[in-house]
This record gives structure tokens, C-alpha cells and sequence, in this order.
DNA sequence: GCTAATCTAAGCTAGTGAGG
DNA sequence: CCTCACTAGCTTAGATTAGC
């Protein structure tokens, strides 16, 4: 799966805007040989070097052309060649400068627009980068800080998280919400931060057009997941052990509140196969279980063969549980009139139990932000009549 | 066509200083 | 005074290239 939030020392856009311009007619091979002169010179934690004044170290360190070049990233748009890693990653990494053939920076097509600040490439970068969704996550949870901030949005990015570590994640959400707030969308106030009506507006905008798609693909997702796991199940419940399988359903009725639920022996137990008590109030009943573990429908005879059987098993109601299903004539053989009903639970029927019950599965709880109160959020004031209601 | 060497991009974290 | 934010540089995973 492609990573969000994937360009290391992500830059504001203007930077990057700024040297995307600057590069663009470069050759490549020039600003090669001025980073590589930069790097030979970086230091160690124990020596540290510092590279914060490009107006003292560009003279100091560097001659020729790759003076030339830091130069002209330096005087022109202030741009600190030690740290253009960045801009060029992003740069990179969405096709907006490409070599040409003599080896020459070009500004693309893509990157033109990029330049020109066109929604359709912002908003793509955006996305992928990870942007869009620390908004949603500022939208859910107002004013917050980074700490806040990082858990939720790296669970937007990727449910269960993608590999990366908390650590950096945290550097790169930094990087990004420096991003936004210098384009106005995020305000900072010390450590923090809450989304202007701007970056609201963006926000919803952009929701709007995912929301829809985002939520079928999601429901789609989970629905073919579902199937999955049932299918699963499915086979597991038919190939298991028979004796094996009335022990599971007596955990089920164990956890379903049945009392004193017991497994008959394996042999002779007249189709009686668990029996347990249910208790109501303070009265209690037996109930006598007949547990069908075989790939075929069940037929009338099962359910007579059942019935017949209660009044020397002393129960008063009984009920077949199968993987498979029920013929029709076994159905309406087990609740006919005058006699006592039987309870049919067929394959489906168990494994929405098992569910329910998490029998032999674990269930695990998902949270979705489905829908934002826009009106909640209104970058509009309050009218009287909502005021009114709110002091109501 | 395979392995080793080299290179590159990105992740991690120590250290420092600001904020509450 | 402690926690958090932030910088800066090292380390490492993975990709690419060279050598056999």
C-alpha cells in the first residue's frame, strides 16, 4: 500500500513555489555537486557545524559554481541551500521538475500549475501528503495540540497504522502543520492549534466531494470482509470435530445465560446432544439441544425424532442448532400446532450468535467520524434564534 | 544472471531551548 | 521545573549499479 505523508522535510508550498522557480533551468549535475560540497562538510552531534547563516558559510565553504548556485538560491528568494531537501523531494516525488535531456531542471506541466496555484495538483498533493486529513482531524477535535493531534491522524492515514513509528509521524505532522498555518488554513497560538474559518471551509469542501465515494468504498470494504470472515467460519464449523462443535455450542449457551448446560455421553443419548436449564424469574425450565454437525439439510425426521425424546430427557422445549439449513418439511414439521415447538437455528443463524457472543472470534469495534454539523462550525455569527435555542 | 558494493531516501533520536 | 517542540545529524532500508 502507498504510504500517505511519504516527502520527508515536507516545505510550505511557497518554498517549495519559490525553489521550483529558482530550479527550473538548472542542471541537475550543478546542484548535485553543490549538495555533495554542502554534505562533505556537515558535522557530527560532537562537532556540530552550523549552517543557519548562509551569508557566512556560503563564502566560507563552497567556490566555484556551486558558490554560484547557493548564491543564487540564497540572495534571491532567501533559500537556505543546506535545507532544499525538502522542496526537491516534493518536487520530485509529484513529477512538477523533471531533467530534460542535456540533464536541465524543467518545470513540467504539473508543476507550472502547481506554481500557479491551480486547486486540482494543491489538492492532489494534498491528499496524498496526508494535508486533507489532519484538517478532518482538527475539524473533530477543535483546538488541540500536536500530541493531540498525532494518534487520530496517523489512524486517518492508516487504520492500524502503516509501519511507521509515533516518533515519526510526530516529525512529520509537524512539518505539515507548519505547511498549513503558513497557508493560512491552521492558526497557532504557543502549542495550539485550530483550524481558521478558511482551512474550515477547505476542509468541508474537500469532504464533500470524498465523502460520498470514501464511505461506499468503506462500506463496500467491510461488507466483503464480513462475507470473508462468515465464509470462513463457515468451513471452520463444518470440518470441526462433531464433539468439538457441541462443546462449542455449549459455550454459545453458557453465554447466552443458559444454566447448568451439560453434554450428554457421546452415544445412546437418544438425539439429545447438550441440555440446559433457562431460567425466567424464578421459575426454570430444561431445555434438551440437538446439535447437527453434517453438511446436509435436516429433515422432519431429526425434529420428531427429537421431540419424541424430551419427556425422558425431562425437558420441556427443544432445539436443533446445524452448519447447514432446514428442509421445508423439517421446518414445518417443528412448529405444528398442539405439540411442543421446536427451535430451529441454522448455519447463519449460529454464526450471527457466535458473533454476538464472540464465541470463538474476537470482534473488533471500528470509529468513524461519519458526518461533520457544518452549522455547528459556521463561520457565520449566531443568529438570534440560535441563541435563543442555545440558552434554552 | 547473480551477488556485492554503492547510493539514495527516509526514519530515528540526542540534545537544546521554549512554554506553561 | 518539567514537559513539549524543534533542530540537526546519524543510521538504516531499499534501490541501483558494477563486477564477476
Amino acid at each position: 500500500m502507498k504510504k500517505i505523508a511519504r516527502t520527508p522535510w515536507f516545505p510550505t508550498y511557497q518554498r517549495a513555489r519559490q525553489m521550483m522557480t529558482a530550479m527550473d533551468g538548472v542542471a541537475a549535475s550543478d546542484f548535485r555537486s553543490m549538495d555533495e560540497a554542502i554534505g562533505k562538510q556537515m558535522g557530527t552531534p560532537q562537532s556540530q557545524v552550523s549552517w543557519s547563516d548562509p551569508d557566512e558559510w556560503i563564502d566560507a565553504r563552497l567556490q566555484g559554481k556551486d558558490r554560484d548556485l547557493a548564491r543564487q538560491l540564497w540572495d534571491g528568494p532567501k533559500l537556505n541551500p543546506r535545507y532544499s531537501g525538502g522542496e526537491m523531494a516534493l518536487a520530485r516525488n509529484y513529477g512538477l521538475l523533471e531533467t530534460d535531456t542535456a540533464g536541465v531542471y524543467r518545470l513540467t506541466a504539473r508543476g507550472q500549475a502547481f506554481i500557479a496555484q491551480q486547486p486540482a495538483i494543491i489538492r492532489e498533493i494534498d491528499e496524498a501528503e496526508g494535508i486533507t486529513q489532519l484538517l478532518s482531524v482538527l475539524a473533530t477535535i477543535g483546538t488541540a495540540q500536536r500530541k493531540d493531534i498525532v494518534v487520530p491522524w496517523m489512524e486517518a492515514l492508516a487504520p492500524g497504522g502503516d509501519g511507521r513509528s509515533q516518533g515519526t509521524m510526530e516529525s512529520k505532522l509537524y512539518d505539515r502543520l507548519v505547511n498549513v498555518v503558513e497557508r493560512g488554513l491552521v492558526e497557532r497560538d504557543g502549542h495550539k492549534y485550530v483550524l481558521t474559518s478558511q482551512g474550515r471551509k477547505y476542509a468541508t469542501s474537500v469532504e464533500v466531494q470524498q465523502k460520498n465515494s470514501a464511505k461506499l468504498t468503506l462500506d463496500s470494504a467491510l461488507a466483503t470482509y464480513r462475507a470473508e470472515q462468515r465464509s470462513r467460519l463457515r468451513d471452520l464449523l463444518r470440518t470441526m470435530h462433531p464433539y468439538r462443535f457441541e462443546h462449542l455450542i455449549r459455550t454459545l449457551l453458557m453465554a447466552m445465560g443458559y444454566e447448568n448446560v451439560e453434554v450428554t455421553k457421546q452415544s445412546g443419548d437418544g438425539g439429545i446432544d447438550v441440555l440446559a436449564d433457562l431460567r425466567f424469574g424464578v421459575t426454570s425450565f430444561r431445555e434438551a439441544i440437538q446439535v447437527k454437525r453434517v453438511q446436509q439439510n435436516i429433515q422432519p425426521g431429526t425434529v420428531n425424532e427429537l421431540r419424541g425424546s424430551l419427556h425422558n430427557a425431562k425437558a420441556l422445549k427443544g432445539t436443533i442448532f446445524t452448519v447447514a439449513s432446514f428442509s421445508k418439511k423439517a421446518r414445518e414439521a417443528a412448529a405444528p400446532d398442539n405439540t411442543v415447538p421446536i427451535t430451529l437455528v441454522d448455519g447463519d443463524e449460529l454464526i450471527d450468535l457466535l458473533i454476538k457472543h464472540h464465541i470463538g472470534v474476537t470482534v473488533t469495534r471500528v470509529e468513524l467520524v461519519t458526518d461533520i454539523n457544518d452549522q455547528l462550525f459556521s463561520s457565520e455569527p449566531m443568529t438570534a434564534q440560535e441563541k435563543q435555542d442555545a440558552d434554552a
